[in-house]
RNA sequence: UGGGGAGUCGUCCAACGGCUAGGACACGUGACUCUGGAUCACGGUAUCGGGGUUCGAAUCCCUGCUCCCCAGCCA
């Protein structure tokens, strides 16, 4: 179905066959700095599954090398996003800042070896002795200070002598060397900054690249996964534990996610957030973990999505529509169906009974009979939807018009013998005269209609509000797109909000996060704005829909 | 340009020198249908270019081209 094993599987399978581990140790190393995104969940899906397929565990740790840029609400947010993905640290939880004695001590290993040096330089000075992609870099004077002055001075930089900026430590490797990050890269930082976990223990913060391939190691991770731009930083990670002389984690590069219509970059969705384009982290129109929860997707579907889109090296621009198709195939299985008109006009059956309330049954679900049904009551007016009616239909369209017969599901054939506009020209009403020998929606000559559809009764449909969703984007790449410009992409009508909506009694006590097929509409879900007696719904993803497809070739 | 990567249907992934280059999504056509849903059937389009090795090349070699990443005291 998903094709072969993929690259990373390959490797680690033989690896395994070679009897270089007994058991593999996988981790998903995020930054605390924003919410998690789909990228995100390719990323988990693939250590955490590597560590199942194969026997082993998968650690969470937390890269935080960066107080400036990282809160705790991030990491709460992204244990619970990892939990709600289906997946288990269980004790494996750490933190990169946990290691930062460890971190210290090493630093002074390679000071005493004549591996790194304490330099006194601006962040303007180290740039422009760094060279260029085709010139080398020059050596600084610091670079050939003893080992005492450097062990002394690194010593004062830790206890706080020295203000922001003034001092780095860097590792001692070549000015000249083809790859710019081997060029004395810098490993520590003077920050007098509070650290979310480390509080405020320290005012000198290891860099990344310094922190992270030791915290590998550490760990005892046997398989290092990360994305393709680290690639060029592999030499430095081997070039420090080396040094160091301890363990080496195999690293191995994949291409990141990029969806259509989106954009990926954690910058600019925290720009979305702060801005207020959108709701917030977990807006349903963001490709935050949160907001694809709040929108109405399922662990499920975010899973098999992961598996469906494989893993390889080459960058790639997933087609949007295949999340959808995901979540549709998941949804279809399992969602109960309801009965909810968004645009409501109101359709009067002439000849029904004044005050009779019928009770009809209708399936829960048609793709699982074990569902069961549901009674869903029915009365002389009802409501239906707006665009199931149309006073002159166009090419192909048959839905109710003056003169066609149409069913409403589950319940009568009723003939359209006109409609009400108002001044605007809009239809308001509908007139239609409904064949009581059609009782649950199958007329006894065996007639058959084109048309079935959705209705609610006046009297006993509830009220609510439904947000519809689109593209966060107007373009299917607004990622590759520089500059500012990216936010002139963004689409207008990403959201709609329909606040006189009508649904069935049945959904009052839904509760968040629940999910249904409003049918012929699409997968909507509870939002969390609802409370009380509010009831407001996400639409998760529209069912496919034929019709729009057909009505948009004859459109103008 | 120095260093590091990558080029296969519209998109994503597979084919690991050997059937007509496969699957999924998307797209199109039809069937069926009490959701214009679901389901089913059918269809089209791809090996970056040029050489070479070989009985045989997407796969190996040479060469050219294109794209991505790196010059943060970000990760």
């Amino acid at each position: 179905m998903a094709g072969g094993p993929n690259f990373i599987e390959e490797i680690v399978a033989a690896d395994l066959a070679a009897g270089k581990h007994a058991a593999i140790v996988t981790r998903f190393p995020p930054e605390p700095n924003g919410y998690l995104h789909i990228g995100h969940a390719k990323s988990i899906c693939l250590n955490f599954g590597l560590a199942a397929k194969f026997g082993g565990r998968t650690h969470l740790r937390f890269d935080d090398t960066n107080p400036l840029k990282e809160e705790q609400e991030y990491i709460d947010a992204i244990k619970r996003d990892v939990r709600w993905l289906g997946f288990d640290w269980g004790e494996h939880e750490y933190y990169a800042s946990d290691y930062f004695e460890r971190l210290y001590a090493w630093a002074e290993q390679l000071i005493r070896q004549g591996q790194a040096y304490v330099c006194d330089c601006t962040a303007e000075e180290v740039r422009a002795q760094r060279g260029t992609l085709t010139e080398p870099g020059v050596p600084c004077a610091h670079r050939e200070r003893s080992v005492e002055e450097n062990l002394h001075l690194f010593q004062r930089m830790r206890a706080g002598e020295f203000p922001d900026g003034a001092r780095t430590l860097r590792a001692k490797i070549d000015m000249a060397h083809g790859n710019v990050n081997m060029r004395d890269p810098v490993m520590y930082r003077i920050l007098h900054a509070p650290h979310p976990h480390a509080g405020s223990a320290w005012c000198i913060y290891p860099t990344y690249d310094w922190a992270h391939g030791q915290s590998d190691s550490i760990e005892g991770i046997t398989h290092s996964i990360c994305t393709l731009e680290f690639e060029a930083h592999r030499p430095l990670y081997d070039w420090f534990l080396d040094a160091l002389g301890i363990y080496h984690p195999r690293q191995i590069e994949f291409a990141r996610l990029n969806l259509t219509y989106t954009v990926m970059s954690k910058r600019r969705l925290l720009e979305l957030v702060r801005d207020g384009v959108v709701r917030g982290w977990d807006d349903p129109r963001m490709p935050t973990i949160s907001g694809l929860r709040r929108r109405g997707y399922t662990p499920e579907a975010i899973r098999a999505f992961a598996e469906r889109i494989g893993v390889a090296k080459r960058d790639s621009v997933v087609d949007v529509a295949l999340l959808e198709h995901c979540l549709r195939e998941d949804l279809n299985a399992r969602a109960p169906r309801r009965f909810a008109v968004l645009r409501p006009v109101l359709l009067i059956l002439d000849n029904y009974p004044e005050g009779l309330v019928e009770q009809f049954e209708v399936p829960n679900n048609p793709e699982d009979p074990s569902s069961g049904t549901r009674l869903v009551p029915f009365s002389r007016e009802l409501w239906i939807e707006a665009e199931d009616v149309r006073e002159v239909p166009p090419p192909k369209y048959w839905r109710l018009f003056p003169g066609n017969e149409v069913r409403l599901r589950s319940a009568y054939l009723v003939r359209c013998t006109g409609v009400v506009k108002d001044a605007t020209g809009a239809i308001v009403a509908v007139h239609a005269t409904y064949d009581p020998a059609s009782r649950g929606g199958s007329a006894p000559d065996g007639r058959r209609v084109r048309a079935t559809l959705h209705w609610l009764s006046r009297a006993h449909a509830v009220p609510a509000e439904v947000r519809l969703y689109d593209h966060l984007f107007t373009v299917p790449d607004p990622d590759a797109v520089a500059g500012a410009e990216w936010r002139s992409l963004l689409n207008p009508r990403s959201e709609e909000v329909l606040t006189t909506c009508w649904v069935e009694a049945a959904l009052a006590g839904a509760t968040v996060g629940e999910f249904f097929q409003f049918e012929r509409l699409g997968y909507f879900t509870v939002d969390p704005d609802s409370g009380g007696d509010r009831l407001v719904f996400n639409r998760s993803v529209t069912l496919k829909d034929a019709w729009a497809k057909e009505a948009a070739k004859h459109a103008p």
